[in-house]
DNA sequence: CGGCTGACGAAAA
DNA sequence: CTTTTCGCCAGCC
């Protein structure tokens, strides 16, 4: 018996809810605009677990509906361009909507930023 | 069940 | 200024 995991066992809802929320504001966000792991972490909760949004991008990335490319670390830099299909295919589709990418980081991050916080209120 | 790792981030030294 | 450590939590060995 037992066994299986007692991780916690606290309880807390499952908390997928964590994963759906990530997905939900990934998706909220509009063309030519990125958010960072850091700004959603924050805005669920986990104001520094942020590696946890990282992490459930990770297994996001790959579904589709999830705009994985406008979601970058707090620098702007595009971190998880080498795990899409090629090392450009990231940037590609930043530029394409408008964001100005250098050297694998957004410019003007800061204007291209988008907060959850502050636009969803 | 224990330990390590990881699209990060911020604080401490 | 740079480097290191801690935190966060789930997946995998």
């Amino acid at each position: 018996m037992k066994l299986m995991s007692a991780r916690k066992q606290g309880k807390k809802e499952s908390n997928d809810n964590f994963f759906q929320n990530v997905y939900e504001v990934v998706k909220l966000v509009p063309a030519g605009r990125a958010t960072s792991y850091g700004a959603i972490a924050s805005y669920l909760g986990l104001k520094r677990g942020a590696r946890q949004v990282g992490w459930a991008m990770g297994s996001s990335y790959s579904v589709p509906g999830i705009p994985a490319h406008r979601v970058v670390n707090k620098e702007g830099v595009l971190t998880a361009k080498q795990l899409f299909e090629t090392p450009t295919t990231m940037q590609k589709k930043l530029e394409s909507e408008g964001v100005e990418v250098k050297d694998d980081k957004i410019q003007n991050w800061n204007k291209y930023f988008w907060d959850p916080e502050k636009e969803l209120t």
